[in-house]
DNA sequence: CTGAAAGCGCTTACAG
DNA sequence: CTGAAAGCGCTTACAG
């Protein structure tokens, strides 16, 4: 059987108070009694029981965090980064897959069956703007449908796109494609390409209809996609909506005998990891998911305030430039 | 605050134990009983209390998965495995990384500072053969030490390495490189590359030591080292000691101008998922990850009996053959 | 600075 | 088949 703290209570000859008051780091413990209570813990092996504490004080100290699927890598890097921030505010976390699933995603935004966590994290793909949460905290990462009253923490997929156009045109590509328009999760297509526009525009460089190019966000879909493009068309640029995608522009390109960065720049969004080990390596936006988690778990925090107004963060990026754009 | 069962059998005017009763879904309940209980649970949304429930059962329906970094690739898959495995028995899962840290991996297997847990599953890297377990359950996957007495869940390294070597040689290779020897996880390296012995054994060829070629198990490596390699020497058939260096053998042979399946085949090991995105897809073998999680939850739940011996179980694998060893 | 005691929400012998 | 009650191990007002 565990030891609890009674047991300790005994063993030092104080009461379960003093304990507690030991173990927690209360500060009006005489250093004596502190000495002495800390000798009968360490002799006992005294762990606290975290479900007691819980019941007691109604916190958990653990989050869920819910994705879609682990074996998509950019979930993958996004608990990693949320495993570590919470560790440093000494916070488990607990995990969900969701399958994308909208009975899923919705169970759990409505609390699911069980009061297990202070709240959750997750990255919905099915909810819509008019699902609600239930009584615990709830934030949701990723694509923000408009309109939503949940907390959410994004990305500033428009500014990011405009600043990886910008360093194409800067580095004298002037005919940049556009891969991926059309497809993909909704909201960031729409917002990394008015980041493109508003690149060209500022840049005083006209839009060509024919560069938005539509395209599956996956590395094989857009590697036939190049395959075929670059049939008629030749672009001296390529921004793609995501690494997957820009690794099968690299694929395309290698096989076509076009160089990058030579003839063809090539940037992605997203930054995972096969981008720095690509040959060449490749230039791409990075989301800062260390930040993503951090103000996600922020968000929870404030949730349990009465006042606490919904609302809608954004985590930082960085342009990452590697070999795929550098002459 | 929360509806507690004592609110609800106030409502349904009964017993609490009674609201427990049908809660937990016992058989003797009479149905009008039962009914009214429901109507009550229902129009109250009465959810149980997961730490009152713990505190007094003992159990948390919980377990902890320890991994290096769910950036890896195969961590990733096989939390995606574990989470699965432990949904389909109604047990939740809790999530640590380690960064492949000894301490971090001597703290979980000697019970972490916290008891939230049923049980550990971890990957580690860093224990060392005699390093003991504390109180609670644990179960190491992936490489074991020889002698240790902690329970193990591991994959027929040996077997499946003669399977995929073998099929090499059933195709008509007869100049088998066998790559990553020397390195990677020490005891998956040995297993394997007896595996590609006996598998040359059986069929009768002969082992060409110059066939042996040392190698990091990582993509960048792998095609450095083959380039290299091709320089003065021609296999027929590559067995890559995993699927990252597989990868990057089909990039440096696509680079070098060898046609793969047709001048050399090609079978990786772990089937992570850009295995079968890649061009040519390549063959390899896949340890069951299913099975993998639920052995370990299966000796987990069993760890509670008093008279468990520790043991050793093998999970299955699969060859999955692919375009790069298809001629 | 420390003690005695209540109570968080459950489950489960003990009765009937 | 159901009730009254104890107790899991904590934290924290309430006293002193």
């Amino acid at each position: 059987m565990a030891v609890s703290m009674s047991d300790v209570a005994r063993h030092a000859g104080v009461s379960q108070r003093t304990v507690s008051n030991v173990v927690n780091n209360y500060v009006h413990v005489s250093p004596a009694t502190r000495a002495r209570v800390q000798a009968s813990l360490d002799a006992l092996g005294y762990r606290p029981n975290t479900a007691a504490r819980r019941l007691r004080t109604g916190r958990t100290g653990t989050v869920t965090l819910a994705v879609p699927s682990f074996r998509e890598r950019y979930f993958a890097d996004l608990a990693e980064a949320v495993v570590g921030a919470a560790r440093d505010r000494g916070t488990t976390v607990l995990v969900e897959t969701t399958g994308g699933h909208r009975d899923t995603e919705l169970a759990l935004l409505r609390g699911g069956g069980d009061v297990l966590t202070d709240g959750v994290i997750m990255s919905a793909v099915a909810l819509g703007r008019d699902d609600q949460r239930g009584a615990h905290p709830v934030v949701l990462i990723g694509d923000r449908e408009p309109g939503s009253t949940i907390d959410h923490v994004g990305i500033k997929n428009r500014e990011a796109a405009q600043a990886a156009v910008t360093h194409l045109l800067e580095t004298g590509r002037r005919r940049i494609l556009l891969l991926g328009a059309n497809h993909g999760p909704k909201r960031s297509y729409q917002l990394r390409r008015q980041g493109y526009q508003a690149a060209l525009k500022k840049h005083g460089t006209a839009l060509d209809p024919d560069l938005l190019v539509a395209c599956d966000w996956t590395t094989t879909a857009a590697a036939a996609t190049i395959t075929r493009t670059f049939e008629h068309l030749r672009p001296d640029g390529i921004f793609a909506m995501n690494d997957s995608a820009a690794l099968g522009v690299l694929q395309a390109l290698h096989r076509g005998g076009v160089d990058v960065p030579k003839d063809v720049s090539v940037v992605g969004f997203d930054d995972i990891v096969e981008s720095s080990l690509s040959t060449p390596t490749l230039s791409t936006v990075a989301p800062l998911l260390g930040d993503i988690a951090a103000s996600a778990l922020d968000l929870l925090a404030e949730q349990v305030d009465e006042d606490h107004v919904p609302q809608h963060r954004m985590a930082g990026y960085e342009l990452r430039i590697r070999e795929s754009s550098t002459r």
